[in-house]
DNA sequence: CGGCTAGTACGACTTGCATCGTACTACGGA
DNA sequence: TCCGTAGTACGATGCAAGTCGTACTAGCCG
């Protein structure tokens, strides 16, 4: 674990595409998945724009499966991660995805589960 | 071919969710393969509103894997079909889609291709 | 140091998805 | 009627994606 580029920085940050690499398939791919759109909506509304380690969001899956989903959503650019010891920090990067794609955050607040999703 | 569920009408109009009914995660999925998001793109640019056969679309695939791209925007609530004669004719459900999702449209419209997309 | 925690990489598995060709229905016109 | 067109269903293919367990690294604390 832990050591992401080290050479990347004493902040580990981890790698991201930056604002103006972040394309919209891409975004649209990562939250087309309902666990993941669940993780966004779950910071957008509590999150209070600070960074959160992984734990704090309750995902209902085994770590592994975690572990992906995440690299999914940083690599997509909703999500910028950085290592801090033992935890995974996250932020979700709002204002890079309201530059580029305005309103998108807004459905995601305003999403509703399905019955069937389960978070 | 035709005869899409006859009992459903006289105005040949294909099964669709309700606007109701469109989940935004199906949208999200729909629209996050490039092709879609080209016909769903340049229809909102030029279909000016008015339906448009499968043909006026100038998708570079083969017929079945055009058939398929349809299906999928159709389930999905983006398109709404109906036969006539030969043709499929189409319009993107932008009254919906607007109610549902205000603002996706417009992500779409400004969406851009990669180089690597094909249309 | 040992035990626990946080989280990853890896691989296996199953399912989903984009693609394609084939065979087909239906329609329209010569 | 035949031929061409518009488009579908079906099945095969290959790859992607979600899931999981396993083995592991690293950090923290008693």
């Amino acid at each position: 674990m832990p050591t992401p580029a080290a050479a990347e920085s004493e902040t580990g940050l981890l790698p991201e595409p930056t604002r103006e690499e972040i394309r919209l398939e891409k975004v649209l791919s990562a939250l087309s998945d309902p666990l993941r759109l669940g993780i966004v909506r779950a910071y957008l509304r509590d999150g209070d724009g600070e960074e959160r380690a992984c734990g704090w969001f309750k995902i209902d899956r085994p770590k592994s499966t975690r572990t992906h989903h995440w690299k999914v959503l940083r690599e997509a650019g909703v999500v910028r991660q950085r290592q801090v010891g033992l935890e995974r920090r996250n932020v979700i990067r709002e204002d890079d995805l309201n530059a580029r794609f305005p309103g998108l955050l807004d459905l995601v607040v305003a999403w509703e589960p399905d019955e069937t999703d389960v978070t």
